[in-house]
DNA sequence: GCAATCAGGACCGGGCTGGTCCTCTTTAGG
DNA sequence: CCTAAAGAGGACCAGCCCGGTCCTGATTGC
């Protein structure tokens, strides 16, 4: 189902958990209880935040965890990645060329590239602070069918 | 790494070889030589595209498979659906309400909607058609950033 | 110095995906 | 009719990756 990994998921709420607290030093315990993320879990997926720059820490007493750059500043492309590596839908897109055996022939690989490209994009298109304000109905959908698309609603 | 499940990247080669030949009657050891995917593999998604109805299969001595519809009229999203299921990034949106816990709080359930619907549209942009043409240079990318996004390149 | 935190791994169990195989049905052709 | 060629439909298995826990060490405030 083209599933994000559940780590990714968590990584979102726990950034848009943050998110709604701008102000920093929260604890791991905190930022846990409040998005309903087991601890350890949390702690994990914190860490690895901190790693990539999307979270500032402060160790020892009265330590805790903040936003590196503002809200609006950090696109939910940018926490997956962080958590889940290059945004790749296939194999042969991210393994780099030798991964597929099939490349010579294989007359999709050029599109996969701009299939990814959009699924890039579109994450690309929506910032943490986006998901924190449950954007209500003006929400800008950061994609748009093909205009020439002759499907009806296959799907 | 929002990666696609195997069996539906395998579906995609698949469609775009049977899409380069469409006269019927090709069986499933050609397809699956051609396409270079294992014979039992091919054989199993095969089965599953005729009974998402992508496929028609004519059974018996000198059976074989062909396109149920135009390639131009099959979408990536549907062999993704067929072979994998919705196209649904977390849990909270395909399993409907009460798979998650968080829902009454989680800010970024609605927003994920969004997100989803997005991917769903750019992979429901493509067809397989497409696919089997290599398209080179104007290729449409049917996505497109908002124009009022903020962001620099982040990623 | 002590206690609270974060950092960074090691480690492990279960589920799911990918893959194989077997048997049954259908159909063409002699 | 009988046989062979093909698809239909499942059962079944194994390896791997994900999700999750825990432990030990490094920092820092009090």
């Amino acid at each position: 189902m083209i599933r994000l990994s559940r780590l990714a998921d968590y990584g979102i709420v726990i950034m848009t958990t943050a998110a709604r607290h701008p102000e920093r030093h929260h604890t791991a315990a905190e930022i846990a209880a409040e998005s309903a993320v087991p601890l350890p879990m949390a702690s994990k997926i914190l860490k690895s935040l901190v790693r990539s720059g999307l979270l500032e820490s402060q160790r020892g007493a009265r330590g805790g965890y903040g936003l590196a750059r503002p809200a609006g500043r950090i696109s939910v492309a940018d926490v997956i990645v962080a958590l889940d590596g290059p945004i790749a839908l296939t194999a042969c897109i991210d393994d780099g060329p030798g991964a597929c055996g099939l490349e010579a022939l294989c007359p999709a690989r050029a599109n996969w590239q701009r299939i990814n490209e959009a699924v890039r994009t579109a994450l690309d298109g929506i910032s943490v602070d986006d998901m924190a304000n449950t954007v209500p109905v003006a929400f800008a959908l950061p994609v748009r069918p093909r205009a020439e698309d002759p499907r009806a609603g296959v799907g």
